[in-house]
DNA sequence: AGCACA
């Protein structure tokens, strides 16, 4: 099944995660990753032998979804690229929220696929209308000059850091962003005060310090601004 | 590659 089949969804599918990564540091991870495209409403991330390396991440809008789906294709992630999709199905938070979930119904369709493979079918193929995009070029355009492209940055393990307070050393924020993985060093520009540079081993890891951080306030005044330095 | 909700 050609990926571009599958209809816009709230939540995006992603495989090609990293299995050596634990359940709920990938979930954290990936909420800290996701988060700056829209409100996240649930992950679902299982280490069954079928289950591992995947993981689901509802979003509120479908618009927040699509972003993701465009901008993080490929994004490199503990090592490995993300492989991003919208889910095949609704996620049940969201028919909860609706008021459209029936027990019954999904217990009756959790059966249904159980007997189909025990009968060694492929359950069913939808023999869309075959539509050739050549190649397979839809294969993400990353962050590409291509299209739409918002305020947000090209990722890079490199953080840029505005808005700190004067009197903010390399140690105070040395000690915030040595606690995430794969931090690197902070660099600080004596002839500007209120920026800074910090250093982290790759994009991904980057990214979660700063969605952990953004806003972060050394002083009441001064919420972090942090986006990913320039290339 | 693998589409779940423990």
């Amino acid at each position: 099944m050609l990926t571009s089949d599958i209809p816009p969804n709230q939540t995006i599918y992603i495989r090609n995660l990293n299995e050596k990564i634990k359940k709920e540091e990938l979930k954290r991870s990936l909420y800290a990753l996701f988060s700056q495209y829209g409100r996240i409403v649930d992950i679902v991330a299982l280490k069954t032998a079928k289950l591992r390396g995947q993981a689901w991440v509802v979003f509120s809008e479908v618009t927040a979804a699509s972003n993701a789906v465009r901008q993080m294709q490929n994004f490199p992630f503990y090592d490995k690229p993300m492989r991003i999709q919208y889910a095949k199905a609704k996620s049940d938070c969201i028919a909860k929220a609706e008021g459209t979930y029936d027990k019954k119904k999904k217990q009756e369709e959790k059966a249904e696929k159980k007997k189909r493979v025990e009968e060694g079918q492929q359950p069913g193929t939808a023999n869309g209308p075959r539509v050739d995009s050549n190649g397979g070029a839809a294969a993400a355009s990353r962050q590409g000059k291509t299209g739409t492209q918002e305020a947000v940055t090209e990722p890079n393990n490199i953080l840029f850091i505005q808005n700190l307070p004067y009197e903010t050393n390399s140690m105070m924020l040395e000690l915030l962003f040595k606690q995430y993985p794969g931090f690197r060093e902070v660099r600080m520009v004596e002839a500007k005060p209120g920026i800074a540079f910090v250093e982290f081993e790759d994009d991904s890891q980057s990214s979660v310090a700063m969605q952990d951080l953004q806003g972060f306030k050394i002083t009441a005044q001064n919420p972090m601004a942090i986006t990913y330095a320039k290339k």
